[in-house]
DNA sequence: CTGACGATTCACT
DNA sequence: GTGAATCGTCAGC
């Protein structure tokens, strides 16, 4: 179980790194209960330039703030007043690139989970879905900017590959305001995972 | 200060 | 398939 480098998520091609995270599994460790899950839906959102980021056209504020970190950082928000969504920033600092973990396969402290999100076993619905696994794993924006190479929250390979035919890209879900942007396959999942969000 | 709205989810029809 | 929930953020006045 070896805990991504710094430098991994430093890389400055962020759909390969959204690509590589597939597979990974993100794990949070906060009062002593530790859940993780399989990471199996992200997407890149590819900085100033990209109509879907928050921080496209350098619209630098203090909520983007954290897009601008160095990589390796928590990007959580608030969405709809009521979901807390997590992201990975990537890059170096001052370009804000990010990828948006959209939903995971349960892997331990599925009891734990089970409890934060008062659902029942196999509920598949449990980690799918980025709101929906930020309750999961305990996720919100208090944890906002916490570094990822730190022991509260942070990102494991346990040795798992996922072959690139396995791997689909799509065009990301809710970004419709994003005009031509919204067209970009910047979605990547894992074929026929019953944990994939989306229709 | 005010108002519009969102990288969503769930309950209902 | 449709609509409500719900609040921080941001642009505009």
């Amino acid at each position: 179980m070896e805990k991504l480098s710094l430098e991994f998520y430093l890389r400055n091609d962020v759909l390969q790194v959204a690509k590589e995270l597939l597979g990974k599994v993100l794990i949070t460790n906060f009062n002593k209960k530790r859940t993780g899950g399989r990471i199996v839906e992200v997407e890149a959102y590819n900085g100033i330039i990209d109509k879907a980021s928050h921080a496209y056209n350098d619209r630098r504020t203090k909520r983007t703030e954290t897009i601008y970190a160095e990589g390796g950082a928590a990007y959580i928000y608030l969405c709809y007043g009521i979901h807390h969504l997590f992201n990975v920033v990537t890059n170096i600092k001052n370009v804000p690139h990010a990828i948006l973990i959209r939903a995971v396969e349960p892997v331990f402290g599925i009891d734990i989970m089970m409890k934060r999100t008062n659902k029942k076993k196999g509920n598949v619905s449990l980690t799918r879905g980025p709101g929906n696994l930020s309750k999961a794993l305990g996720l919100s924006t208090l944890y906002n900017e916490v570094s990822l190479t730190g022991d509260e929250i942070y990102i494991v390979s346990d040795g798992v590959v996922v072959s690139k035919n396995e791997i689909i890209a799509t065009p990301r879900i809710g970004v419709d305001y994003a005009g031509k942007d919204a067209l970009l396959p910047y979605r990547f999942i894992i074929k026929d995972n019953p944990f994939v969000s989306g229709k």
